[in-house]
DNA sequence: CGTGTAATTGAACTATTTCAAATCGAGTGG
DNA sequence: CCACTCGATTTGAAATAGTTCAATTACACG
């Protein structure tokens, strides 16, 4: 369980990186604790402990070679974040999925996606091993049974993501997208700021997310602060100053009316 | 396992549908290898033929209520085609993700989703409870390893549809969607006249889970078919003419240089 | 204080939507 | 068997949201 590289220039994670990097064995003090949060799952200490994980550090635009790691059953992310990538023959590229930290990535049918998980910060994963999970003893079978619900999860998280990319406008997808980050986002520090929810993603990225070209999503951006709904406090972060107003455009209220409503009003 | 309504005015899956009139519990000649080669599963039999599982049968547009079948595990479409559908308060409408005949719909997590499964035509389901489950004795194990890969199975088509609706032109998804019905639909028939893919649905449900209007859908059927890619020969089926090109073409190989070579050609 | 990448803005262009109308097809009743 | 009806599908023309491309600004880093 060596570390390959470390460190992150992202302050959002700082936190997480500063604990993790004490060892994934040790981590379970703070880190755990995010990830058994975002899990469900109150065993995961325990996994993380199991002796002989091998946890990999990768670098921003890696990819994550499933063959390379073949004994691997899944996948923690504990920092950083995977999205899985496709890209047309063309060259348009696309987000379909993102794994946070504390998300688990599943390998078992991974290589059939014509996908690749990329990630797109700094990332740090635990992989386990179907010989690692063996030594769990009779708790194998509880955390069998999370990896099914964490597969539900996603499962569902894909589904919702089909109905934001098929039919919202652009400042619905980004308003849904505020959203996600919001319920989704395990960091901590979004509880000290309230109302002040982290982007998780560069603008490419969640352009890439959304399934639009990045000046789009710009424009969107700035038709809600126009409108008041948002605002833009410290750099990769965004203040929600009316949440129904926003959620109501996010679940597709007819946006236009009331966006021309608010700008009409300023 | 009483069966509340039975026929379908649909003629793709007679077979099925005749075969299914039967009894569940008996219908391990031609429907359970059906199911079996769609789910990867040798021991579908045994667990269709499992006593006291309750065989639903629904109209179109049914909504299934899993709160009326609190006990149910999962489901199994013997016939029809369940759609998670998501209506937007504004109403437009979206299909995220499609269950066809011998899919499982997993309830663990399915509340957790906020939209509805509908029957996009008269469906047959049949529900797995925990207790008949474990009547399986030592084969339950392999069912719920089952479930695990049925689940991975559909968080990769859930994936891939996202990559469809995210940045592919209209025609290019059309071109996807009838690739996806070629791999995805398990009915025979398409074998007997090589080349044909059933489309599976009506225009409306495909516009629906393409993220396409209608009359956009439509003219895309009409490039396809004026590019000489598509014929259509029965009614819900088309005939691939240029499988090449037409890959290339959902694969997002630059459509309308493809598209314009062709029509400048014919 | 330059340099390079990411983010934003503007203006022309294009694909998709919208709305309205026509056509098709299955089922119904005479 | 044919006319009729209703819903689904198709076609056409105008409107619009999003893209494209080019240029500008902002920002982190050495």
């Amino acid at each position: 369980m060596s570390k390959v590289a470390a460190s992150s220039n992202r302050p959002i994670y700082e936190a997480r990186v500063a604990a993790a990097t004490g060892g994934v064995a040790c981590a379970d003090s703070d880190t755990g604790s995010d990830l058994e949060a975002n899990g469900h799952f109150s065993h995961l200490k325990d996994l993380l402990a199991l002796p002989g994980l091998v946890c990999l550090s990768l670098e921003t635009d890696a990819v994550l070679q499933h063959d390379e790691h073949p004994d691997a059953l899944f996948g923690i992310v504990s920092d950083g974040i995977v999205g899985i990538q496709h890209v047309l023959t063309d060259g348009r590229r696309s987000i379909s999925h993102l794994f946070l930290p504390g998300d688990i990535i599943d390998f078992r049918y991974f290589n059939k996606v014509a996908s690749n998980a990329v990630c797109l910060f700094p990332c740090e994963l635990v992989l386990v091993d179907a010989d690692s999970l063996s030594k769990l003893g009779e708790d194998e079978q509880e955390v069998r049974s999370m990896l099914g619900h964490s597969l539900m999860k996603h499962w569902g998280f894909a589904t919702r993501h089909c109905t934001d990319l098929a039919r919202k406008s652009a400042v619905e997808k980004l308003a849904s997208y505020i959203f996600e980050c919001q319920n989704r986002n395990p960091v901590r520090l979004e509880n000290v700021n309230k109302g002040s929810v982290h982007l998780a993603l560069r603008r490419i990225d969640i352009s890439d997310y959304l399934g639009l070209r990045p000046e789009t999503l710009c424009r969107a951006f700035a038709k809600l602060k126009q409108s008041k709904l948002i605002a833009f406090n410290d750099i990769g972060y965004v203040h929600i100053l009316n949440e129904d107003v926003l959620r109501n455009i996010a679940d597709g209220c007819s946006v236009d009316k009331h966006l021309n409503e608010q700008r009409a009003a300023s």
